[in-house]
Order: C-alpha cells, then sequence, then structure tokens
DNA sequence: ATACTATGTGAGTATATAATCACATAGTAA
DNA sequence: TTACTATGTGATTATATACTCACATAGTAT
C-alpha cells in the first residue's frame, strides 16, 4: 500500500491526467498550442455548445493546465505552460506500441 | 473544428488518458515500473479489493498500457511499454507549474 | 437608459465509472 | 476424484461525468 503521501501525489497527478482524457478536451489543447483563444472561437473550431465548452474549460482550469484572463467582454484561455504538449508525445508512444504489438498478432495468424 | 482522422485521434489517446486518470491505477503503474507482478500481489499492496483491481487492470490492458500472461493460476500484469512512466514527468510538470503559480498569487497578498 | 454579445451557471437528464458482493471458472495439489 | 487458490465476471448500487436548455451576469455600444 503507497504511502499517505504517495497516494496524495497519485491523486494530483489523476487530476491532470483525467482532465487531459476527453477528445474534446485534447482538441481544445492542440486548438490552443497555436496561441490563446476566446471561448467563442474554441467553441466554434470544436463544433459544440458554448455552455459545454465553457464547463471543459474551467475543468482544466482547475486541473492547472489552461489560465484564463478577460479581455473586454471575451474570456481568453491559453496553455499555462508548454509541457502539456509533453502528453501528446507520450501518448503516441503507447499508440505506436499497440500498432506494433497487433501487427505482431496479424504474423501469426 | 477537427477533421475526422484527428478526432480519431483525440478519441484513442483520450483513451490513453483516461486509462491513467485513477489514483488506483497510477498506484499500479509505479507499482508495476519495478517488475510483473500478479493481481493477487498487486491487489495487497493497493489495499483494494481483488476483484476491483482486476477490473482496473483490464481497463489498462484494454488501454494498451499493460500486458499480461497466465503463470500456472496466477495472471502476471507488467507495464506493455516502459514509456508509460513519460507520463509521470508530464503530471509532475504541470504540478510544478502549478506550485509556482500559486506562489506568485502569495506575494501578491 | 436600452439593446446586444460573450460567458458562466443552475437544473435536469443520460450515460459512464467505481466499488462491492456473490458466484463461476481455471488451474493446482492431495 | 475432492479440496483449494487465483482470477474474472454478472448484478447491483453509488457516484461522477457529459451534455443540453434556459437564464443570469458582465461588459460594450448606441
Amino acid at each position: 500500500m503507497p504511502d499517505s503521501k504517495k497516494r496524495l501525489l497519485f491523486q494530483k497527478q489523476a487530476q491532470v491526467a483525467q482532465a487531459i482524457g476527453h477528445p474534446l478536451r485534447l482538441a481544445i489543447i492542440d486548438f490552443l498550442k497555436d496561441g490563446p483563444q476566446c471561448v467563442c472561437d474554441i467553441a466554434e473550431y470544436i463544433g459544440s455548445e458554448r455552455s459545454n465548452v465553457s464547463r471543459h474549460l474551467s475543468l482544466m482550469v482547475s486541473a492547472g493546465i489552461l489560465g484564463h484572463h478577460k479581455k473586454g467582454l471575451q474570456v481568453i484561455y491559453e496553455l499555462k505552460c508548454p509541457c502539456i504538449l509533453d502528453f501528446f508525445s507520450c501518448m503516441s508512444g503507447v499508440l505506436k506500441q499497440r500498432v506494433k504489438d497487433d501487427k505482431e498478432i496479424l504474423k501469426v495468424l
């Protein structure tokens, strides 16, 4: 059983991973890698209701992935740290491994 | 709106991130980094019901994170690829940024 | 002031996830 | 064969998440 410090760390880390674990949120992160955007433009790009996008955005703010500030009527969201983009290569690494394994299975068939 | 290929990729990537986004599963991955283990030992280490651990394990297998094979009565689980461990530094990166920001806020108070 | 726009939030619903318990199965050992 | 152990799965429940709609708020513009 992991000690309580480690358990707390896993909890915090899981929050970050979970905040990334949704296709729509990944699309938002991918969109924001090119620069800050307002909710309106994000929603249009994603093709989902503004209210829904707004919730996803605030979830990612809570997880520490995004930052935001007001600019007139709009609220601008941005990646808090480019390190979030590292997740993409991590996830692709797992997927590539998956493909490799599937090929191995094919050989046997 | 991301094109359909990208949307499919985000979906697959999200599955991986989501498979990691649970404290118990992170604890399992952390435990397995030192080598393959049977369900029994994993469950004891984690301190949760074997049936529950079994479900978490098969979820991670589906996501392509873990592999498994039988060894007599036992089923041995292991990391499919060490690249999964890269996630930990990614998550820690986000958490460190979070702490840094909190310190900035403290200065202003 | 009124009208308008961007955003966020409450309420409700639908679906997904997590956990527990009981039981079935597969392999081991005697 | 019987008894035992490790694992996985069905059924259930509790909780969390995602989404939609309607509305409230904040700022802008006239």
